[in-house]
DNA sequence: GAACCGTGGTA
DNA sequence: TTACCAAGGTT
């Protein structure tokens, strides 16, 4: 086995460039890494930055995060976006400890039993803090392979399995050097290869690159729409859960009601968020962050 | 497989 | 200003 086409030039650019962050640090924690993960999706890292470094100070460890309730994860978790992320964290927290002695399992079966951690999270847990062999496939290195190698600007909304096996098919063959690949491969794609204007001048694999020998000829598929938000329940509950956030003490109805006119959409909401376990409708009438 | 799940920055 | 984008996962 050979390393691929790539990494040489990939691994040195990111020798030179990688960015300074903490939870790549020597010393960062697998619990650490598994936060940072988790924060990190579908929210840009100048955000989760300062959320990861305030979580962190509160919580070292998983247990000390466990052997709190799930509304001060939520409480924590402040704007980042997709609360309910911090109520995934906050149970793998628990079983971590109840289940893993109190210490993040390194196998990726383990890791993606665990809840909120899909095929991407665990093997970036697996290579991040544990230096395993795994393809770590984002949108990061979705957008650098649909360009290196299939020649075209964006890749395809949903993942496939001809990308899964694309990426297989690159991870260099000592877990060390996979490892360091995995990581450089995802900055190129951040700092580099990015979706609106790609740095080409700056890559270091720009003379391997289909999309630009081609000329770089623009997406031609189906509209890449991202969803609309104004209007929409998700904008109803994060009205609704920033009352809660912002409240020591458990609300009244009537201060949620003000959030939003619309009775019908409002009582959806509420009723949804209740169901996800993110607001806790206490028996006096008044709601309050779950405990 | 498509829809849903938050929030804020940028062009 | 609207539209897109940001280290996805679950149903």
């Amino acid at each position: 086995m050979f390393d691929n086409p790539y990494s040489t030039a990939v691994l040195a650019w990111y020798e030179a460039n990688a960015r300074d962050l903490p939870w790549r640090r020597p010393g960062a924690s697998p619990w650490s890494v598994l936060v940072s993960e988790i924060m990190l999706q579908q929210t840009p890292v100048v955000r989760v930055l300062p959320a990861w470094e305030a979580w962190m100070a509160r919580w070292p460890t998983p247990a000390d995060l466990a052997a709190e309730p799930s509304g001060e994860a939520v409480r924590m978790w402040n704007r980042l976006g997709y609360p309910r992320r911090a109520l995934n964290l906050h149970a793998c927290a628990r079983t971590i400890v109840e289940r893993h002695g109190g210490e993040v399992p390194d196998s990726h079966a383990d890791l993606l039993a665990l809840p909120g951690v899909g095929s991407y999270t665990a093997a970036a847990v697996a290579s991040f803090a544990f230096g395993q062999r795994h393809a770590v496939l984002d949108t990061n290195v979705r957008r650098v392979l649909a360009r290196a190698r299939t020649g075209v600007e964006y890749p395809p909304k949903t993942q496939t399995r001809a990308e899964v096996a694309l990426a297989e098919s690159l991870v260099p063959p000592e877990p060390a050097v996979a490892a360091r690949w995995a990581v450089a491969v995802m900055e190129l794609g951040a700092l580099v290869c990015t979706a609106r204007s790609p740095a080409c001048a700056d890559c270091p694999i720009a003379g391997q690159c289909a999309w630009r020998l081609a000329g770089k000829p623009p997406y031609d598929g189906p509209p890449r729409r991202g969803q609309t938000y104004a209007g929409t329940d998700r904008q109803v509950r994060g009205r609704l859960l920033a009352v809660l956030r912002e409240s020591a003490a458990p609300v009244p109805k009537a201060a949620l009601d003000v959030v939003w006119d619309e009775p019908i959409q409002r009582e959806r909401a509420l009723d949804a968020l209740v169901a996800d376990g993110l607001v806790d409708p206490l028996e006096d009438g008044t709601y309050a962050l779950p405990g």
